[in-house]
DNA sequence: GACAATTAGTACTAGTTAGGACTTAAATGC
DNA sequence: GCATTTAAGTCCTAACTAGTACTAATTGTC
């Protein structure tokens, strides 16, 4: 029985809204994987190198609190990006349960490489929209999220 | 060596607007998640459903159009959905490279119980904006997407 | 009508995801 | 000071993700 109440109107403000929610970062999401391909990193890697290259030595705690990264996929995260000698664990002396997070060197390095790239890039996507309109969509975004 | 340009800006707008998509999107994602978890459904296994339920009979490649769900990904979405009972492949005569979806009887009836829910659900959530607010957040939505 | 190019779906990979169980260490209660 | 509780990371699972290679079927070309 295929029958079904065929009226449902599909313009529903709520139901809009979240698709169109989902599309726009679904388009920003594969926009952004597919830049950060050229240096090998995958969006939650680049996530964890932007944010160590400005507060260098951060605990996984705090690094999943900036990332919005859970405990559980980032020990992954952490492992890919130390295997291929972005960043190093070290030891917190202060209390052992912890473990700090750091650069190393070559993280350093391509960090400063690809961080102002990556801003330039943005900054010439967002070029198109005006200083009120920029102000319109940071305030829509920002109700967006109080409603959850 | 841990000297950086600590001057970068983290009031650049691109950034910032980044961020607040990545936050609003990550806001409603954890909240739908939750929400569904009663009915036994992820997020793409209910959009499946809730497509399914209004536009009977559709192949793999027109369901990956509206989900926005990749082929491959689709496939193994399809597999748990037909394993649970909720819809079943249907041989496509005219074309038999293609396969077509249709919800079952217990695919209706769950469809029929929770997507109204699910409306009123949503429903409550926006209705802290106006009418103006709606528009506005749709619009902007609408041009962030357009960016990328 | 045969051969080539395209298309639909499946199989497989590496990575991410949340969540829960588990281990070890620190903090708290008594 | 010892026992309980809490906290930090790791490990494991099921599911999703895009992308690529593959199979089978259809379409286009000559």
């Amino acid at each position: 029985m295929t029958s079904l109440p065929t009226d449902t109107p599909p313009q529903e403000p709520a139901l809009i809204i979240a698709d169109e929610l989902v599309r726009a970062y679904h388009a920003f999401a594969t926009f952004n994987a597919h830049y950060l391909q050229q240096y090998d990193l995958t969006p939650p890697q680049a996530d964890v190198i932007f944010i160590l290259g400005q507060a260098h030595n951060l605990t996984f705690k705090e690094l999943g609190q900036k990332t919005a990264i859970t405990k559980g996929t980032l020990t992954g995260v952490i492992n890919r990006l130390e295997k291929k000698g972005w960043l190093r664990r070290i030891a917190h002396i202060e209390d052992r349960r912890s473990t700090k997070v750091a650069l190393t060197v070559k993280g350093e390095q391509r960090f400063l490489n690809i961080f102002p790239a990556r801003i330039t890039y943005l900054k010439t996507r967002f070029a198109r929209l005006s200083k009120d309109e920029l102000h319109q969509v940071e305030g829509a975004l920002k109700k967006l999220r109080h409603l959850f």
